[in-house]
DNA sequence: CAGAATCCGACCCGATACTG
DNA sequence: CAGTATCGGGTCGGATTCTG
C-alpha cells in the first residue's frame, strides 16, 4: 500500500460528465443530440431501415441521419446489418446498450412532453413580464 | 357546440417530439444542449450562484451559462432569485417541474457514465474494422 | 459578483448532385 | 434504396470588454 505521499485522486468516478475533457460527455451529446435522441427513440419500437427512419424522424436529411447513425453505431448503441444485395437493403436496430440508453432517454422525452402544457404557461409568464424587455 | 366543419385535428399527441413543428423539441433541446442538461444535473443538488454553477460545469462560458439558465428559466424549469444587495446576489434553483426532469436526465447521465467502458469498447472495434476507412 | 454587449471564427446542418 | 461529396449560409459559442 503504500501510503503514497498523496492519493491524488483522480476520483472513483472516473467517468464524470461534469469533467471538462471526459469521453462521456461526448457520448451524451451522441445521445441528447438534436437527431441521435430521435432516432435512438424511433428505433427503440424495433428495427427500421434507413429511410423508415428518415420518414419516422421528420425534418432530418440524408447527411444528418448517416452521420447520426455512424455515431451511434461506433459508440454501440446501434447496429448495422447491411444485406448484400440489390436493390441495397440495411437494418438498424438497437443493441442492448442502445436499448438501456433508449429507456431511459424515452423517460425523459415523455416527461418533457406531457410538461408542454406547463411549460408554454411558464413561457406566456416570463415573456410578459419581461418580455416586453 | 358547434359543429365547426372540421376538427383540424392538432392529433391527440398533442406534443409529439417526433413531429418537426412541435414545442417539446424545443424544450427537449434546452434540456438536452450542451450545456442545459448540465446545468440541470448541477442544480440538483441543491441551489447555487451563478458563478459557483460556472465552475460545477467545467468548460461553459459567461455567456452560454447565462443563455443557457435564461432559456431554462423561461420553461419554467429553473427558479431564479435575485437579491438586490450590493455586490449582487442570485441563486438558481430548480422548479418542481425541473427537479422531475432533472431527475429523468440524471438517470440517463449516469447510464451512459456507467457505459462508457462498453462504449469506449465499441468504439476500438469500430475504428480497428472499418477506420482504416 | 452577476451579467450584457460585441466581435469573430468554427462547425453544424440543409440542399443538391452524384454513386453503386 | 442507401448512402457519399461538396458547397454555402447560419448559428453556436469562446474571448474580450464593459456595467452596476
Amino acid at each position: 500500500m503504500s501510503g503514497s505521499i498523496q492519493e491524488p485522486v483522480v476520483e472513483d468516478c472516473a467517468f464524470d460528465v461534469f469533467a471538462r475533457a471526459c469521453p462521456s460527455r461526448g457520448t451524451l451529446e451522441h445521445v441528447t443530440g438534436r437527431w441521435g435522441g430521435l432516432a435512438l427513440g424511433a428505433l427503440y419500437e424495433g428495427s427500421l431501415r434507413f429511410n423508415e427512419l428518415r420518414r419516422r424522424v421528420d425534418g432530418v436529411s440524408e447527411k444528418m441521419l448517416s452521420q447520426t447513425l455512424q455515431a451511434l453505431e461506433r459508440d454501440g448503441l446501434v447496429h448495422r446489418e447491411a444485406q448484400p444485395v440489390n436493390p441495397p437493403r440495411v437494418d438498424y436496430e438497437l443493441t442492448d446498450l442502445g436499448r438501456k440508453v433508449a429507456e431511459r432517454l424515452l423517460a425523459l422525452i415523455h416527461c418533457v412532453e406531457g410538461a408542454m402544457d406547463e411549460v408554454l404557461t411558464a413561457r406566456a409568464r416570463y415573456d410578459e413580464t419581461r418580455g416586453a424587455r
